[in-house]
DNA sequence: CGAACAATTGATCCTCATCAAACCTTGTGG
DNA sequence: CCACAAGGTTTGATGAGGATCAATTGTTCG
């Protein structure tokens, strides 16, 4: 089904196009669907398009060569995503970018892109605003692993999640559908400790927990395990 | 001592510059000049200049509230900084910049580069290089911090600054200014492990240490220890 | 020389990772 | 509709890797 060229201003990124560089984009795409736990690309492969998720959700994460695992962001509809490796040529992927769910993006050429900046300066400057804002995240997530406890870390991924990605019922709780590897890659901890971690949690009544899904009941309460001195 | 236009050449965001241009951010730039210890700007501060590091050297870190930092990145002569700050309005300095040793910098208000980069489409593409070279940088930092024992981490913050700050010695040594603690801040432990580390690696003859000083006798058995499986 | 700061080293303790086993949940096919 | 397989989750036991604390020993510089 192809892509509604309209529909790309959703993207951050093409917030200011106009219509016809929006219809250029998706000329000189090619929409590829994927299945849950196929890649887009993988860590490694040569740069040669950008990605849009037109639907569906993802995940970026990269891998260290013991095939250890690290969450770095996950991707919703109308996100770009191996924007990174596009800017210099002949770049490779720092990340793999794996379907959390049967996905489509629309993967636009490398040089298509980097062509149309020269001429649009909003191009550049909106795919910067981009980067500093995930600079901005991955220095946090940094110092976080640095300097916090585990249980404060889960608490920091689950609330930016609850943002990103939180869908609420109709009781007025937010539900997330990760799994606890998912979350421990997000927290940089193993998935035992998030099991325990959120099993405590729902002793206490901040969540309800089941398979794939964490049902937030109290985000005061986790608020004040992220951020509390001690 | 005011700052020679052309030299602001060097730094990698104006290596396209026209003389003009040079000559008009040094006219609206002020110079600033801060002793060891002190700060160019604290994490939190209103982002109202971009800096251009002319002399000295400084480091960039994060705070937590219970005050335990950590490094981001070192800033040598020529490099931007608190640039992360300033892309968006009103936004504050998501970390603090503090001078290694005497320092000055040419201050440029975030505004006049804004506006700057309206009219310039370099300008903002090279930025935005630069921001994805920090973003690849951090993250790979944050698997590292994430999935590698510390020995690695500290043997890998060390060949980093060997990249960026090395200076030969006559005797084909490469020597590292810093302090137990700053390379404790840069791979996320605490200067007691470094010490300890240090000692160990000093037994086997891949470096020497003194006050403040770290010298590299063998730097591929420093690579061997970053990169080698198990 | 003495003060201030950096580094070392030993002893101790605590947080988590790891491993193992059992238990749930969900979907599939007979 | 049940049985079973596959994958997700829980929980306990154990231990390693570092953090933390304390005391001592360099080093530098006024």
């Amino acid at each position: 089904m192809p892509v509604d060229p309209l529909r790309l201003r959703q993207t951050d990124m093409f917030h200011q196009a106009t219509d016809d560089d929006l219809r250029l984009l998706v000329q000189n795409g090619i929409e590829r669907s994927v299945e849950e736990g196929e890649f887009f690309f993988l860590q490694g492969d040569p740069a040669r398009h950008v990605y849009i998720l037109t639907s569906g959700r993802a995940k970026l994460m990269q891998t260290n060569r013991a095939g250890q695992q690290v969450n770095l962001r996950t991707i919703n509809e109308w996100q770009t995503f191996g924007a990174l490796g596009s800017v210099r040529e002949n770049a490779t992927y720092p990340a793999s970018a794996q379907a959390l769910e049967q996905s489509s993006a629309l993967a636009i050429k490398s040089e298509t892109l980097h062509d149309m900046m020269e001429t649009r300066p909003y191009l550049s400057f909106e795919l910067m605003k981009l980067m500093t804002t995930y600079l901005q995240e991955m220095q946090e997530r940094y110092r976080e692993l640095a300097t916090e406890k585990v249980e404060r870390r889960i608490a920091r991924a689950v609330l930016r999640l609850t943002g990103q990605m939180g869908t609420k019922t109709k009781d007025g709780k937010i539900e997330l559908a990760f799994t606890r590897q998912d979350l421990a890659e997000m927290s940089g901890t193993t998935l035992y400790t998030v099991s325990r971690v959120l099993s405590e949690w729902e002793k206490h009544d901040l969540v309800e927990t089941g398979r794939e899904r964490v049902l937030i009941r109290n985000p005061h309460g986790l608020v004040q395990i992220a951020e509390e001195l001690e």
